[in-house]
DNA sequence: CTCATAGTTCGATCCTAGTCGAACCATTAA
DNA sequence: TTAATGGTTCGACTAGGATCGAACTATGAG
């Protein structure tokens, strides 16, 4: 009983269909009512309330009352994190490794993942902010750099605003079909949000998928792959985060 | 069932108290018996086999036949991966904020992660080698330095046989209770071994606890901090073991 | 060969937890 | 106020799974 109860806790709470069918729908960022869940994941409102208060109890998940509705969000990003590990594993020992990642090429190519872009696209977008000097890897974390500033600005994107919010501005996150990091954080956030209202992409019906028009991919790809020489700018001027 | 049941297996297999006792004593990185793990868990042989080959079968141990013993040990990095972050959020979640990190100190300070070492001390080598050097992130992952080769060599370890093994070489793990990074791969493991050796730390019976001598901890906290080369105490307890 | 120990399989038991029907609060629209 | 809809609480039912006793297989020691 050295460190037991607690993790099994939170394990039980992930071994149910119900409930990791919510976390799933909760998985695309977006706040749900209790209804929504319920007909999702394929039970009654009363079953699907008793598993919002255990996810609750427990901390998976928070809720914001809104009149005579109830969303619900998941707690954080750690939590999708979590559930994003868990695929990884989960798809690797069953499958006897079919393949790497889902047999939707679509979830596979570009999706959300609780409030950013994840997959291909979320990958290469944040291995060529790595390579163009927008961020930086560092001890302490990463880090936005001047030049990162004025791409984000050019982008439409006040970063100064971002970095008064309490959340971690910019953080990597393990992408579980892609086993490599894309952009979390504040500012995986905004770009999510920039690019939707871009019209560059758009999220499908309430699914995770995020279907990219061929301008918008054009463009998004556009504005990273094309950089001029960054190691040696992006050393000194770094943003704390 | 969009992509349920395999994450559901998963977390079920883990929502057990047996069974994250046994995850949970493989984390030391030893391979252990059934009937070790048996008394561990406090239950009987019978139970454990049961447990055992739930686990081997979604593929989260494996096993090694020698004579009559059958030697458990996890599958792999990644399954001490996702323990390590779920036991992130089982005790956020559920201390509502003690504080970060286990109760117990000397876990806190200094333990073993599946086969590397993490903890206060995992975290600070890890930082160090990055600040002086002697690794050096990189969009692809971590790389090690033609300086760290020489590092490592002066500590005594011969990196070179370490890249012909399969496994990745060097890599950073996630450490639930410091939030921050600590190195794994072969080079953590063969980092650990080396410490080990060398009689700077020792691992508590049992548990995934390691002591260090004060005279081991001053050593490589010696080593890490004069970047230009390594100390002279630090070769002299290399020569004298 | 015989005995002891490591580990698995089978059957029976017991208990937890997910489920739904029904009744019960809460908020908004009329 | 009444009606309608969103959510929760209560009680009873059921299934799955964790557990152990006992019997069984396999390897090694003497």
């Amino acid at each position: 009983m050295s460190e037991g109860p607690n993790i099994v806790r939170v394990a039980a709470l992930i071994a149910d269909n119900a409930r990791v069918e919510v976390l799933s729908a909760l998985m695309s960022g977006r706040a749900l009512t209790a209804t929504e869940l319920a007909t999702m994941a394929g039970v009654t409102k009363q079953t699907m309330s008793f598993h919002l208060g255990k996810l609750r109890d427990e901390g998976l998940i928070t809720v914001d009352k809104q009149g005579r509705h109830r969303y619900f969000r998941l707690a954080g990003p750690q939590v999708a994190n979590l559930l994003e590990s868990l695929m990884g594993l989960a798809f690797q020992g069953a499958g006897a490794h079919i393949s790497t990642g889902p047999r939707d090429p679509a979830l596979r190519k570009a999706r959300v993942c609780y409030d950013h872009l994840a997959g291909e696209l979320g990958v290469f977008v944040y291995e060529q902010m790595l390579h163009t000097g927008v961020l930086q890897q560092h001890p302490g974390g990463l880090r936005l750099t001047e030049h990162g500033r004025e791409w984000f600005n050019h982008l439409g994107i006040d970063t100064d605003v971002l970095t008064s919010s309490r959340r971690s501005f910019c953080r990597a996150c393990l992408d579980w079909s892609e086993r490599r990091h894309h952009l979390a954080g504040a500012l995986g956030t905004a770009l999510l949000a920039r690019i939707q209202e871009l019209g560059w992409a758009k999220q499908e019906n309430g699914s995770r998928v995020m279907v990219f028009s061929s301008q918008g991919e054009r463009a998004l790809r556009a504005m990273l792959v094309a950089q001029s020489e960054p190691s040696a700018t992006a050393q000194q001027a770094a943003v704390a985060f």
